[in-house]
DNA sequence: GCCGTAAAGTTTACATTGTAAACAATATCC
DNA sequence: GGATATTGTTTACAATGTAAACTTTACGGC
């Protein structure tokens, strides 16, 4: 029956490690949030550690399993809000919770969108959101969509203005090379110039608004 | 002066070209149409020209150019809508036109937003829903954050429904995996199974009629 | 006919990626 | 002091973009 040890600590058998799954997770979202996810690479994270890039696959199966691992490291951070008085204030808190989530990291959306993957962990307030639409009285199809229209903007919001640089320089595009035509975007460019908006939570506001 | 060549052709000088920019990009827009933007490589676009890799360098700077140039040909693609009735009508054709565009060549998206390119081609249609915003009588301001929104969700939809796949993957995902304590997603996903919609243009009416 | 020149295309090379396979290092158990 | 189990490193491979050197193939003038 072996009921013997398993009390204190069965005393590791092998080599010390020097890393766990956990650092290893940490690490490698430190990594992509200092140079961006395209610079991740397992040599990267080893160095970092102090490693080889081989050991790192002591702890993740493979480049898939370690961004799942780091998705569910991000999911855990976000704050779920507090349950709200009205259902549409009830959706734009969720939505924020989300959207904050992407806004820290940027990356998240990508390896959402291009790596196929998904948090369970972001479930329950997936649910409240829908749950929300249902109250509005939204019929199931509507749900879905008003929930697509939601997140979809989000990822776009995100992936569009994923570094500060970013927003920058889609104004500079705006001002670049020989907008004289375009009157009507001119004017908005120059007015833009130099703003830092939550233009997010407007717009979040304008689409729940709208439901 | 030197008015002397010019006619009808000077003749060229060297060995005769195989290829041309024009079918350069022609060639690497099918490739990537047919295995997706990260499958597509200097190789690649040789072989199916049947010559080598670096071939590819007389008729393109470099990956960003080949790039750049793809867009341009996409968006030479795009039909501008006739000028509509009603200013919302306007802005809902302008998206559906450059959404179009999205859906036939969705690595467009991402070499918009992650290559930091854009074809100066669309500029017109830009120009058009910036008209149209200020008619209904938004100012500046209101005007940029209504175009962020339109085209931030299309940038989103495009990237989440970037396959026909993806479309299934995304429900699938919702149906995987102990979702028995979210309810309302629940049933939501039940009702999704096997439809085909465009659910972007409701959306887009959605937005449009927030506005 | 033949050589100079110019243009087009190929070959080779390098640093980078994820990861498989073989190996070395380091601890506990008998 | 082995035997054994666990951790980490080394080496290797195919694929990427593209720089440098080379080869192929045409025309223009003698």
């Amino acid at each position: 029956m072996a009921v013997s040890a398993k009390s204190v600590t069965p005393k590791a058998r092998g080599r010390p490690a020097r890393l766990n799954r956990e650092r290893v997770v940490a690490a490698a979202i430190e990594c992509v949030g200092e140079h961006g996810i395209e610079a991740l690479s397992m040599r990267q994270i080893g160095a970092s550690l102090g490693a080889s890039a081989m050991a790192i696959y002591r702890y993740v199966a493979d480049r898939d399993d370690l961004l799942l691992a780091m998705l569910d490291h991000v999911a855990r951070t976000i704050a779920h809000p507090p349950v709200n008085r009205s259902d549409r204030e009830e959706i734009v808190a969720v939505m924020m919770a989300l959207h904050s989530g992407f806004r820290s990291h940027p990356w998240v959306v990508r390896v959402l969108l291009f790596e196929g993957k998904g948090s369970l962990l972001v479930m329950p307030l997936v649910e409240r959101i829908f749950a929300a639409l249902d109250r509005l009285g939204l019929d199931i199809e509507a749900s879905i969509e008003a929930y697509l229209l939601l997140l979809h903007y989000s990822y776009g919001e995100s992936l569009s203005f994923e570094t500060a640089e970013r927003r920058q320089e889609a104004r500079a595009a705006f001002v670049s090379a020989g907008f004289e035509a375009f009157p009507t975007v001119r004017r908005a460019t120059a007015a833009s110039a130099g703003r830092e908006n939550d233009e997010y939570e407007r717009n979040l506001r304008r689409i729940v608004a709208a439901l």
